[in-house]
DNA sequence: TCAATTGATGTTATGTTATAACGCATATTC
DNA sequence: GAATATGCGTTATAACATAACATCAATTGA
């Protein structure tokens, strides 16, 4: 998978954020980097989440590169985020998976895509 | 607790509907009601959330009133959604509460507020 | 009683997030 | 080298949400 040069600028600010950033706070980072509408950051973000290299964070309207070790196509986006500092840690979907998929799956239900946020004060802020 | 007119009629459209509604379309259905403005749905909807009556689906920007059993404040709103019929149904939160609550609490996180959402398509539409 | 406070409401304006729709350019492929 | 696919540039607009300020009614309590 290569990634055009818009895509790798992206990722990058994604990727030195600690915090989960909005698509328009990409768009006034990258604004003097030919970013000039808000399409543009869409566009882009929309193909790295479909790569698998970002998540967006819907109850923040914001997107963030995933962990490493996460990179890649998985129906479940699960975070643990603080809300002093912002930052936003990627939990294992496997776990969720046992007590969530497998359940809502014996009900009949074709399972897609599996959003778990979870809010709070994490542990260094506290 | 008692409910002013306003949050009555709001609350009572959402329990009619079958599938979550957004602030925009509740504002839509209340227009001949004395509804002139989103801020005026909002006001109501915030409230009906404070009382634990409403919650907000955050990947849908839709809003839907709880399962009876289930109203009150709680910090766990989950939901399986189906993609094809609309419709939300809220899951238990104890079963969440176990795999996920417990593991970052136990990480010296201050938990307050879990979102859940599971999307797919639903044994009657399937 | 009547000022003070509180909570709900009405209204206008604005802020924030996201997509539609169109045209152009480049690379691939058959 | 036409056809197709993908990315990019641009303008406009849609959809979601809040700010800020005024009014009114109910409650409270000196």
């Amino acid at each position: 998978m290569v990634l055009t040069n818009k895509q790798q600028q992206v990722l990058g600010v994604l990727q030195q954020s600690v915090a989960p950033l909005s698509a328009y706070a990409l768009l006034a980072q990258l604004g003097e980097h030919g970013f000039n509408a808000p399409t543009q950051v869409y566009r882009v973000l929309h193909k790295l989440i479909e790569f698998g290299l970002v998540r967006r964070l819907e109850s923040l309207h914001a997107y963030t590169s995933c962990a490493p070790s996460k990179a890649g196509k998985s129906p479940v986006s699960a975070f643990v985020i603080c809300r002093a500092c912002g930052q936003a840690r990627e939990l294992e979907g496997g776990l969720l998976d046992e007590c969530l998929g497998q359940k809502v799956r014996s009900e009949g239900f074709a399972l897609e895509k599996v959003t778990v946020e979870v809010f709070g004060i994490c542990a260094s802020c506290n």
